[in-house]
DNA sequence: GCCCAAAATGAAATCGTTTTCATTAAGAGT
DNA sequence: ACTCTTAATGAAAACGATTTCATTTTGGGC
């Protein structure tokens, strides 16, 4: 690693002040348009770059802002931190993301690290935000941070309305025919985000007259769809015409399994997700599913938090921006089967 | 964002000088066990964190390590870069990653912005290593840096033997009965990894005494799958019985191509993906493919880079580390389709 | 109790910017 | 040409840790 070079050469090759060479980067106007040019030149001949710590220790803004998600793998967290780094990137922030893998534990040490790294903010997405002590203690310490996918009155956030999602959803299910409609989910305690797409299902199925079924929940990290298999084992009047599926890879599991009963999608069963991966929609059958907009959560959030840290924001109180999601009506919802044993 | 604790107010607290505070952290064994633990009292009630940009500036070290990838959408980086993470964390380091997707001139940028932000070193996944003047660049002013999934004698490398590992799919293939095997890529000038495997089908088919077939090249950006599709079309006798694809993302689009031609997979048609992307096993038919190992390439590249950063690398020797692949036997292989013709 | 090598500690310089405050230069008005 | 106001510049003090070198302590051996 060679030694670059420093301000104070720039500024005696230019035969100016540390000071001068300082201002022509962070406040040009205040240098004449004369020098500043001739500095800049000098500067970009030797490809002089501010040496970021020494900003960050004299400023106390590191530019760096700390993004914590369960995981990358989940293309949904992955295309929203491709959201926030090009946001990030856009007003010369750098970004440091770490994983808590959906558990609190690892979020606390996480969050703590990022602390440690001198970020100037954070973008979270928690498990469960009224439950993570992490977060109070951030606020105590009044470093700015935005929850993503999360909810809470007190604290910024960006995200979707699952509810309502969930219950256009119910709507959509019903118009085509659908009575018995289920919900697929990951365990309920697991996440804000589950729970408030459960709800959107109960509202949707009352207000559509219908009677909801049991929540089927099934355990997110290992493969288990057993629940759903023995469900969907029952006969045609028993079991489901219809899955709302929590997540798409929920939506998909649901589709092999689905598969491995003997059902066709969508003749005999429908299948929805939500979150809209990119992948799903290479598939055949092309997953039906509610789109998030992963990347724009990301941007929003990002200038949420920018603006929090340099408080540009307009009022204390905590935003919360909900923004709307898109739908994919792919190849895996049709009309309910006929009922035979009705028919006859 | 409140104002911490320094590290005089520690010193002073306990009575000692900032230098003795300052060993506690860095050097432990070089002051009495008595003291280090009477200050280590004091730092973690008053919960004393050492200001990192002060400790970047003074040792010209960041603990930060750039990344830069094509994407995070694809699930081959995501992991990659959890591997990074968690490697990356183990050993105190941050990681800061950016995103290039696929454009030589984001590239340079992308690569300016990391050093910039002082990062100690970066690991890169590049467009092709021999014209990235990125690389040269940062060769000549010693950043230490490392490429994943990328192949180049002068550089530190880890990723994977491409070539070998689609010979032996190749010989899988020709086990099962096929001998019209072809092969699905996106553009070879787009990326040396894609190359590599079409060398290593190239090999295969020669060694496996097979006629190697035209490649189906298709642009990767677009879904443009109509040269396959054209090709499916035609009668048995002239349309491969087996795709290797270059991607898994590849395979899922010619999965789905199979299916609107009215191919069965694998009855009519066998498919073979590369990456071993997670989701890939969700599905119905569960894909074939060769499994990376990306989150070990992740970790790898790491442990190289830090390696190289502290100077600990026994020689200064370019190092090529290739990891083997797994194979995930799926449902989308099996023996070619009876040649009607021929069966007459 | 005393001496000496080794271990523990401290004082002060340093890393490279930014920023305040004082100073000097530049224009504008008469 | 001469103020006077305003703009441009510079000198020097932070920012908070690390590290060298000098200094003080410690404790073992006699």
């Amino acid at each position: 690693m060679k030694k670059p070079i420093s301000i104070l050469q720039i500024a005696q090759a230019a035969g100016v002040s540390a000071a001068t060479v300082s201002r022509v980067f962070n406040q040009p106007e205040k240098v004449r348009s004369h020098t500043r040019e001739m500095i800049l030149a000098i500067a970009t001949q030797r490809d002089y770059q501010p040496n970021s710590a020494a900003s960050t220790l004299r400023t106390q803004r590191s530019k760096i802002l700390g993004v914590m998600l369960p995981t990358f793998g989940n293309p949904v967290f992955a295309e929203c931190l491709e959201g926030i780094a090009s946001q990030a990137a856009e007003q010369g922030f750098g970004v440091m993301p770490v994983t808590s893998d959906y558990d609190s534990e690892r979020e606390t040490k996480a969050i703590n690290r990022l602390l440690a790294k001198g970020v100037d903010g954070m973008i979270l997405v928690v498990r469960d935000p009224t439950k993570a002590p992490g977060l109070s203690q951030l606020h105590q310490q009044s470093v700015p941070f935005v929850l993503a996918y999360n909810q809470h009155p007190k604290y910024h956030c960006v995200g979707v309305d699952g509810h309502s999602e969930v219950v256009s959803v119910v709507e959509r299910l019903r118009v085509l025919g659908h009575r018995k409609i289920a919900m697929v989910s990951g365990q309920l305690s697991a996440s804000d985000r589950a729970r408030q797409r459960y709800q959107g299902y109960l509202s949707g199925m009352q207000s559509a007259n219908l009677k909801p079924l049991a929540l089927i929940e099934v355990d997110f990290i290992s493969s288990d769809m057993l629940a759903l298999a023995t469900l969907l084992k029952q006969s045609t009047t028993k079991r489901p015409t219809a899955l709302i599926c929590s997540n798409d890879l929920l939506a998909f599991r649901s589709l092999r399994t689905a598969t491995q009963c003997g059902l066709s999608v969508p003749e005999s069963l429908s299948v929805v997700g939500f979150d809209g991966i990119k992948i799903g929609q290479e598939l055949s059958p092309m997953l039906t599913t509610v789109i998030q907009p992963n990347h724009d959560i990301g941007q929003w959030a990002t200038t949420l938090l920018i603006q929090s840290i340099s408080g540009q924001a307009r009022s204390q109180k905590p935003v919360t921006h909900n923004l709307v999601c898109g739908f994919r009506l792919g190849e895996t919802i049709g009309s309910p089967p006929i009922n035979r044993s009705h028919q006859k």
